[in-house]
Formats: structure tokens, sequence, C-alpha cells
DNA sequence: CGATTGTGGATTGTTGACAATTTGATGAAT
DNA sequence: ATTCATCAAATTGTCAACAATCCACAATCG
């Protein structure tokens, strides 16, 4: 008998909720502009029901900001000195994430790191921002998933989202691929010191 | 012109996740516990919409766990290893915090924060232990709030959910008051250092 | 007897309609 | 011109009904 481990169905909520996150991420809209209900449940061709949900959800995770009888606006990213200390605490748990992920990484998570690495290549190359935020989320989520625990990662994605990568930083997409690259290959061949340098480059 | 910093309005989304999340943290339910979207519409007297966005809420906040189209269950708190790893993350932004909020609270800030400690205080002679959950979290999550920033108070907010303070540790539910009331009054005198042993000291 | 496949009841997911609230404009009185 | 009340449009909040899905248990087949 074979599980899925990644169900491919997804509620309508969930998959919206993916896409505006990257898209939002992606800087693809401007602070605190603001997500009208009605006018996402046209564009995915659903009711207001299932935006609703994804819109909350989105809010609490922290790309959007709720006010009560007023909807919800794109939540500008953290800044200067409050962003310091965030990156801070988000530098901890991944290195700390990272020592787990290294010790007890199996065939299965190696294929795993290289099929989200082939995923953030392809996007790269196609110079799709919304996919490259997607691929880069997921690559240290699954290392944080893996490495630390559920809950860890539930933590770590609220510092996430709410401090935007600065993805024009790197003039050329293909570098954040790069970076990425060394990254896993430090993990693959289980060099811890070089996969916690590489690491610390690619956070800034 | 007056204008109230605390709305007195409030959906009952969340009104409902306000409560629930009290009576969640303060070990009500069993962990694991099934909790129904029709049950809960009926006992706060509203549909079920505002109920699933409550609940919705509570798992993205992490107290409750999502299965798709099987509703959502209490989650169990952390343990252990993984409780230390998250308590030394909330005990760094607490203590960041605190430094914020002595080096520049004002009267309106050293009222409230009375404020709290009273309604605390009612609600350990009361034994109303949802009520000293929901008092306990406000303390800290003012002092963060004023301390540090609100994108700061979500993130350790995702933290505090998932790591149930032991109030059993405690014999005596005035405890939790005469703790806090330590840690308010090295506070309102100033200081940093005693504030922050006192921090610590409740922080287990 | 063990494994597989229907089936019914319970539960969540989605929808469209309606109620409540906010916002911005309009106009009257001072 | 300024202030204030009033109204209409837009938007969010809530509801009840319906559709889709899951689970436990029974029926069936090997």
């Amino acid at each position: 008998m074979m599980k899925n481990a990644a169900p491919t169905i997804r509620s309508a909520r969930e998959q919206i909720a993916d896409q505006l996150r990257n898209e939002i991420l992606a800087d693809l809209f401007c602070d605190d502009e603001p997500m009208r209900e009605a006018a996402l449940a046209e564009r995915f061709g659903v009711s207001r029901g299932p935006v609703r949900d994804a819109l909350l959800q989105l809010s609490q995770e922290g790309a959007l900001t709720y006010k009560p009888n007023r909807g919800v606006r794109v939540n500008a990213p953290a800044a200067n000195g409050e962003r310091d200390f965030m990156m801070s605490l988000r530098a901890r748990i991944e290195l700390e994430a990272l020592r787990g992920f290294v010790r007890d990484c199996d065939d299965r998570d190696r294929e795993a790191l290289r099929g989200i690495l082939d995923r953030m290549k392809a996007a790269c190359r196609a110079k799709d921002v919304p996919a490259i935020v997607g691929s880069d989320l997921a690559l240290h989520r699954y290392l944080i998933r893996r490495g630390a625990s559920e809950k860890v990662e539930a933590v770590w994605k609220s510092i996430a989202v709410r401090i935007r990568m600065d993805y024009s930083r790197l003039t050329k997409y293909m570098e954040i691929h790069r970076e990425h690259e060394q990254l896993v290959e430090a993990i693959l061949s289980g060099d811890l010191k070089q996969a916690r340098a590489a690491l610390k480059a690619n956070l800034i």
C-alpha cells in the first residue's frame, strides 16, 4: 500500500492562500494595498467564503493586516532594527534545525531537497518571482520541518512572512539558485560547518 | 477628540477565538479532542460561519491543528527538548522587549500594567483558570507590544500558544499573582536588572 | 476467516442571499 | 467658508441551505 506523504488534494482556501502569499512576498502588491474579497473571489472563480478563509489565514500568518469591518491590507515588512532582531531569531531557528537535519537525513530527504532545488532553478530561469519565492520558502521549510518539528516550523513561518527577503539585492535571479545550491551541496555531503556558513550567507 | 485605543466592539469571531483560546490554554480540553463546528455554533448562539473563522484562526495560532475535511483538534503542547528550545526563544523575545519597555514606558503604561495585575488578582482569588490564563497572556503581551512591536508580538504569540505554561506547578493560584506582582513592581521602579530576574523566574 | 467494497450517517466545504457597517459625497444651516 | 447631518454606494459580517468528503460498519467475495 502506498500513502502519499504530500497530499495532492488541497482545499480552495489553501490554494488561494499559497498563491497570494507568494505574490505578496514577491512584492507584487504595494504596502497597505487593500485586498477586496469580491474581486479575489471573481479572480479565483469561487465564492467569497474560501477567499475570506484564505485572507484570514494570511492575516494570522502576518502577510496581511486585518481591521474589523474594513477588510485586509498588505502588511508592510519589518524595517531596520526590527528586521535585524527578527532575522536573528530566524537564523537561530534555522541553524538549530540544520544541525538536526544534517545529523539524520535519509535518501528520501536528499531526493526531496534536490527536487525543490530543481524547481527553484526552473523558476529562476523563467524569472517567475512568485515561484522563486515559493521554492525558496519550501526549501527552508523542509529543512526546519525535518530538522526540528512542525511546531518550530510554524514559529519560523510567522517570522519569515514578516521579513520579506530582498530579492532585488541579487541582480541576476540565477544567483538565488546558486546560493541555495551551495547550501544543499554542503548538506548532501554532510559538511555541517560549511552548511552553516552557506546558510548564514543566504540569510544576509 | 478622543480615540479609543482598545476598541470595545469586537467581532463574533474574535470573541469566540479569545474564549476558546483561554479554555484550551487552561487545559480544559483533552489533547487531540475534536472541536465540532456545529456544537460550538450552538453553544455561542451563532451560525457555523464565525465559529469556522475562529477555529481557523486558532489553528494558525497553534492552539488547534487542522486537517482537511476532518475538522480541528486541540494541539498537544510542545514536549521536552522541543519545549526547551521554544522557551529559550520566548525568553529572548521577552527580555529584549523588557529593556525597551523599562526604557520608555509612561504613566499610561504603568496604569495599564496595574489594571491587568488587578484583574489577575481577582481571577486568582476566584480560581478562574481561563481568566488567569487570559490575564497572564495579556500582561506579557502588553510588555512586548510596547517594548518591541506588533510584529514581534505576533511571533511571540505563536510561541506562547504552543508551549502551555504549567499552572499546576504552583499549588496555590495566588502564587501566580505574586510572581507577576514582583515583575511589575520591578518595572515600575525602573529596576531593569531585577525585572529581568523576575521575568526569568516566571518563565521557569 | 481475512480482505475488499458498498452504504448510511455525520461532518466539513462552498455557495448565494441578506444584514450591518464604513466611507465619501451632498447639501443645509450658521 | 465651515460644520454637521443625511444619504447612497461599496464592503464586510452573518446566515441557512446544499454539495462534497470522510468514517465506521456491514455486506460481499476470494
